[in-house]
DNA sequence: CGGGATCATGTTATCGATAACATTGATGAG
DNA sequence: CTCATCAATGTTATCGATAACATGATCCCG
């Protein structure tokens, strides 16, 4: 073995097959990519020698020469904090079933670093690309809307999509969970875990929790309940650590308040225990509310009230969008709102 | 916009840059991939070209001339569940450094459609593989190894590896939390979560859960502490779940357990649940630890006794020994091991 | 039985870059 | 002054497949 790594083996190509069935290589392209062109007994000795030499077809070879690379390329702000996962792994799978493969990169909730790595995706020539940011700089969209690549953004509903959207209204979901705890009685509401953690760092950051949290205001606005209680936001440590911490900010500073709306179940997590470490009776004196509702926050698990998000589905429909729009100019909808769905358990 | 969209516009190319800076092709190459060989005149005026065109190099031709992809490619048992996203995080990381792009599996624990995704992995031509299951299959390690591609397998030792590996000893994992329970006093240990949602169906499963499990079972015969106290595993349901459910189980067949080890953190979650719904004090009554040390598990969460994972060093380190190898043939140590630590919280 | 349609397969050009070798002009040592 | 050397750039072949067109065999029907 080790001298297959020290020396890499030449490849087989399709020189090699169309040889060794006795075939020109147009022949054994047609078996791979469209066999009910080839008569049956050709096509039997092809995929025999196709067997025998091991041969794996040369897909950038491939894709050089019809201009159809068969990879879509995700952009993800981060993998961590099982945000996005599900929906890379939702994108993944649907792609997979079309015979796709994926590209990923990591942002880090930076746009600069978008721009970069759109740049070196682009290099690709990828039939697709899926962003979770909903923030570009110029030249990113330039790039973009000049490549022709289609494009799903997911996660949210942008106002001026570069091409395709599919997620749901970060507004609305903000708005509707802080209803639902006024309807449970409370009036002196509270929001924790705003914003990225680099977002100082950057100067922008999670876009996504400052929506929620504005229609966390417009709700509050709505039923007359006063000033937003929010506390700044520190610039470190774990979604988790910032619930704890942010908690305890909020309750030395409105010490009277009621229920938090924790902007992800994580951030919940941590004001759950923070509460517990209090004595704070949930719901009893204060009611918490996440959003994710991430594996965790279940019935077996946190029990929390959070709202649910078809991260996965989310995944699936942008691919599927995606191969749609390369089958055929027929777009369909530009924009898919998947919606929310306020999930009530034991903490609200 | 939507013009672009419906007739995609032709790419720049490497010729038409040239053109524009009154250069050969090559030259236009050679400012994009070894500067010093070009005069600062000259290079000033492609890289002007290159800007006002908004050229973007298309690497799948320049894969295809210069026989190097710049392209890892990474097979994921899943995404779900946090336990790989922080280690394909380091893996996209140290790649981005060294401008290499990251190709993304998912293989849902089965190591038939693990041979399938090697093989279209294989056709992109990658520079490096990334395995996140010890398991494959005698076609699969074939194909690798047929293929001269620097392997890299992570999350454990194995025996007899393709290639490279980095991780640590699940076993060894196993067996150090089983101590640290029974150094705390407890006698009559269990364990829970083992084995994979899929695994009936499949045939196989999470090999590593099983692992973790001959740890646990060696430390009780170590220390004599009778038979493994082992709940047969139901098919369904989430980590957290499964973590009540088999505390349940657990108990309605060994009432008097006094500590479980549960092989991950989310099957640690759901049985604090569980053990707080039944009013069992923990760690007074029963001791719980987990495996992983998520996000969620740390002091201002969970506050869980846990064992944690390097998972994104193992990712990072992954990516740095595939592209060393890439560099030079000086392989350095084929198996690294990154151990792990106990963490001790509140929770045992 | 002839000729257009259809099927099965082959030939040639091409995709967009890079490797390897070739060329040109300038520089400098003897 | 001359030839070796080197720096800067160019020319040509090539990577491994697929598209587009070409060819030959077979078939069907009037």
């Amino acid at each position: 073995m080790t001298e297959s790594l020290l020396a890499p083996r030449k490849w087989v190509t399709m020189q090699d097959v169309a040889l060794a069935a006795g075939v020109s290589t147009i022949t054994v392209s047609r078996v791979l990519r469209s066999p009910e062109k080839v008569k049956a007994a050709t096509r039997e000795r092809v995929e025999a020698a196709v067997r025998d030499l091991g041969y794996v077809p040369d897909q950038v070879a491939g894709s050089l020469s019809s201009r159809e690379s068969r990879l879509v390329a995700a952009l993800v702000s981060t993998l961590a904090g099982s945000v996005f996962a599900s929906t890379v792994d939702g994108l993944a799978q649907s792609l997979r079933d079309e015979g796709h493969q994926l590209m990923l990169g990591t942002t880090e909730y930076s746009s600069a670093s978008e721009q970069a790595l759109i740049a070196t995706a682009l290099s690709r020539r990828p039939d697709g690309m899926v962003l979770t940011s909903g923030e570009h700089t110029p030249a990113a969209r330039a790039m973009l809307a000049g490549s022709g690549v289609p494009v799903v953004e997911v996660w949210e509903l942008p106002e001026d999509p570069i091409d395709m959207a599919v997620g749901f209204s970060n507004t609305e979901a903000g708005r509707a969970i802080t209803e639902a705890l006024y309807q449970t009685g409370r009036r002196r509401i509270g929001f924790i875990g705003g914003g990225s953690r680099r977002s100082a760092e950057v100067g922008e950051g999670d876009r996504r929790g400052r929506l929620r949290r504005q229609g966390y205001e417009a709700a509050l606005a709505e039923h007359g309940l006063g000033e937003p209680r929010v506390v700044p936001n520190p610039a470190d440590g774990s979604m988790v650590e910032r619930g704890a911490r942010d908690l305890a900010a909020l309750l030395e500073r409105w010490p009277d308040t009621d229920a938090v709306f924790c902007s992800s179940d994580s951030v919940a997590l941590g004001a759950l225990s923070e509460a517990r470490r209090r004595g704070i009776d949930v719901p009893g004196t204060l009611a918490v509310a996440g959003f994710g509702d991430f594996e965790m926050a279940g019935e077996s698990g946190l029990g929390l009230t959070t709202v649910r998000i078809p991260g996965y589905a989310i995944g699936a429909e942008a691919g599927r969008l995606l191969l749609a729009r390369k089958r055929s100019e027929a777009t369909g909808p530009r924009i898919l709102d998947l919606g929310f769905e306020i999930v009530r358990r034991a903490t609200a």
